[in-house]
DNA sequence: GTCTATAATAGGATAGAC
DNA sequence: GTCTATCCTATTATAGAC
């Protein structure tokens, strides 16, 4: 005992999975399993309980989530290549539809627990990533941005409507199509 | 002491609300105190606890579905207008983006409770119903189909990311376009 | 059909040894 | 940094009175 049994970063990636599947609902018993730790052992990573667990998750899932899949959205070069790019980023981090998201998860049961500011902050930068995109690819401001809320409402609601179907394949055709019906038609073929 | 304090009817309506805002980890007490019923009385309605009590709310939720959301697609007349006589239906039914999706809400958790097949029917007929409509309305029925979910998709989604923004506007205005954007376009203006 | 009372279990969190 | 042991509360569920 005293020396650490896996990285912090490693107990982050095993709290997600949790989260993820179970949202805020997700109990102390499931975080311990997932990650080998005792109750005890995570009050020492988070003396905040649950709730700084759930903070943690959300902060780091945000970073990734700009640095993994946003990312390629802010380069130079041609828009739907960059949208693609992002979509490639997408199908990796959510499994192929088999993984639910983190942001969307955590938005149930209501009451207040310090960390919506977050939730609202990781939905903010991802449909204002895309909407940049779109407004480069020659839309004009208001409808690159109704398109980007578009875009982000779709992903999400597959995640959600595949879960409960039990069959990701739509999700993955979603990926497959959005690009296309998110760009002007002029540089859909691009 | 004896006789009933409300319906049976107006219990599943109550249960329905803690269900849609908590997912199946909606506690008894929730469920109690939102009946005004005692968790004894709660188990008289329902013996088999919390899962009977998803079941029978998830089951009647699809019926309302049916009948107060879906019937307008399956009526005679214009596809585009009963494409918005069901935009009008999912307003009232979501509180304008306010309330969320109960089938959405229990799809979270993971693991088995026994209802797993009403969550898929329920979106399953949803689906079924829109494509009905764009398939009368012109489109080839593959077409028709992927329409179909993504019309769902947007739905669906745009209620978890509202729910995460705080701000419902942005459900009222897919609604609004959404009509516009499943139909051929030689019918929009119909 | 509703209640009070109770049981048994699981929940979140803390103290303190090593 | 991890553990065992413990605390208190909340949870699900049942028994039985009225």
């Amino acid at each position: 005992m005293g020396a650490p049994l896996i990285p912090k970063d490693e107990v982050l990636n095993r709290l997600t999975r949790v989260f993820r599947e179970s949202g805020y609902a997700a109990s102390l018993s499931q975080l311990s399993e997932a990650t080998g730790l005792q109750r005890a052992s995570l009050y020492h990573y988070f003396p905040g309980g649950k709730a700084e667990m759930a903070a943690a998750v959300i902060e780091r899932s945000n970073r990734i989530l700009g640095e993994e899949i946003l990312a390629p959205l802010l380069e130079p070069g041609d828009p739907a290549k960059r949208l693609r790019a992002m979509m490639r980023g997408l199908d990796r981090y959510f499994d192929s539809g088999r993984e639910s998201c983190l942001l969307g998860s955590l938005t149930l049961g209501g009451s207040r627990r310090g960390f919506e500011e977050h939730i609202e902050a990781g939905f903010a930068a991802w449909i204002a990533a895309v909407a940049s995109v779109l407004a480069e690819a020659g839309w004009p401001r208001r409808e690159a941005r109704t398109r980007a809320e578009d875009a982000i409402f779709a992903i999400e609601g597959a995640l959600v409507v595949c879960r409960g179907m039990g069959d990701a394949a739509p999700f993955r055709r979603l990926l497959r199509d959005l690009p296309g019906h998110l760009l002007p038609a002029s540089t859909v073929a691009a």
